[in-house]
DNA sequence: CAATTTACCTGGGTGC
DNA sequence: TGCACCCAGGTAAATT
């Protein structure tokens, strides 16, 4: 489940080998994604020449003259470099193939997204899309101060806010209970009952645990060349999330599994108030 | 307007 | 071995 570290990891992965390549054909295998495979891509993109590789949530933006291509993962989606021809597998959906290497992308549950942005417009005001997201969490606008700012009137949970991405975009399901714990805050506490303090750890717990996300991924995940980037951050110890009944490596007491809004939520429940 | 629910997908796991 | 069932979760759209 790609969430900002995998997307992170991802771009770092594919981005030296990306950039300065010269796009020379787009294969459509399967165009239903989340939205449509825009179909002016295949004529649009041969030629381009990919410039910058860049990150916004967890969409990735491909920069070339003629504007950027939007991918997104979803929850199960990958991308791997070749550069020697491989045949397409089952659920191989994209190919973005470039002077001396194709990027394939592949997805089997079909959440992820392939879009265009025409070159000309800020992609930020893209109307739905972007437009409004929150601040990313390693921003100089994303700080404790902020977030309580942003939070004052919200009579929603935490967790629930933190899932939202209006206010920090980037934490999903398993970072979102992973850093609650870290700053001891109860996962369905109401956002506007939170104090400013309490807001200044909730703002490091979040960075803390993505960039030791990010590192852990980095160490740990193959070479995107010629190999799935199999995602390091399965492997990472959670402290909470999936540990339902297990000890708290904090107090020794039992990890508490509950639902917020259709998904899982773990805390400890004498560590989290 | 804020909050809540629904819908989209398929692979993997479980129980019978 | 097969089958029905449930769960995982990012996020826009629909509904309350």
């Amino acid at each position: 489940m790609p969430e900002l570290p995998e997307v992170e990891v991802t771009r770092q992965g594919i981005a030296p080998l990306l950039i300065g390549q010269v796009i020379s054909r787009v294969v459509v295998r399967e165009p239903r994604l989340r939205w449509p495979i825009p179909p002016e891509l295949v004529k649009q993109l041969p030629g381009q020449t990919i410039m910058a590789v860049r990150r916004r949530a967890k969409y990735l933006l491909i920069d070339m003259p003629a504007g950027t291509l939007i991918l997104h993962l979803g929850m199960s989606g990958s991308l791997r470099v070749l550069t020697t021809p491989v045949a397409p597998g089952r659920h191989d959906h994209f190919d973005l193939i470039c002077t001396d290497l194709t990027l394939r992308l592949n997805d089997p549950r079909r959440f992820g997204a392939v879009l265009w942005h025409p070159a000309g417009s800020a992609i930020s005001g893209q109307p739905g899309l972007f437009d409004r997201l929150g601040l990313e969490p390693f921003s100089p606008e994303f700080s404790g101060a902020q977030f309580w700012q942003l939070t004052r009137g919200r009579a929603v949970s935490i967790k629930t806010i933190l899932l939202g991405g209006e206010i920090v975009v980037g934490v999903g399901n398993i970072y979102a209970c992973e850093s609650l714990f870290r700053a001891g805050i109860h996962p369905q506490r109401e956002a506007s009952r939170i104090s400013k303090t309490r807001y200044v750890r909730l703002a490091e717990a979040i960075q803390g645990v993505l960039q030791e996300a990010i590192q852990q991924g980095g160490s740990s995940l193959r070479n995107f060349v010629d190999s799935l980037g199999e995602p390091g951050y399965f492997q990472q110890a959670h402290r909470v999330y999936g540990r339902t009944g297990l000890p708290c490596v904090n107090c020794a007491g039992p990890i508490r599994h509950i639902t917020q809004s259709q998904r899982s939520t773990w805390y400890c429940p004498r560590c989290q108030r």
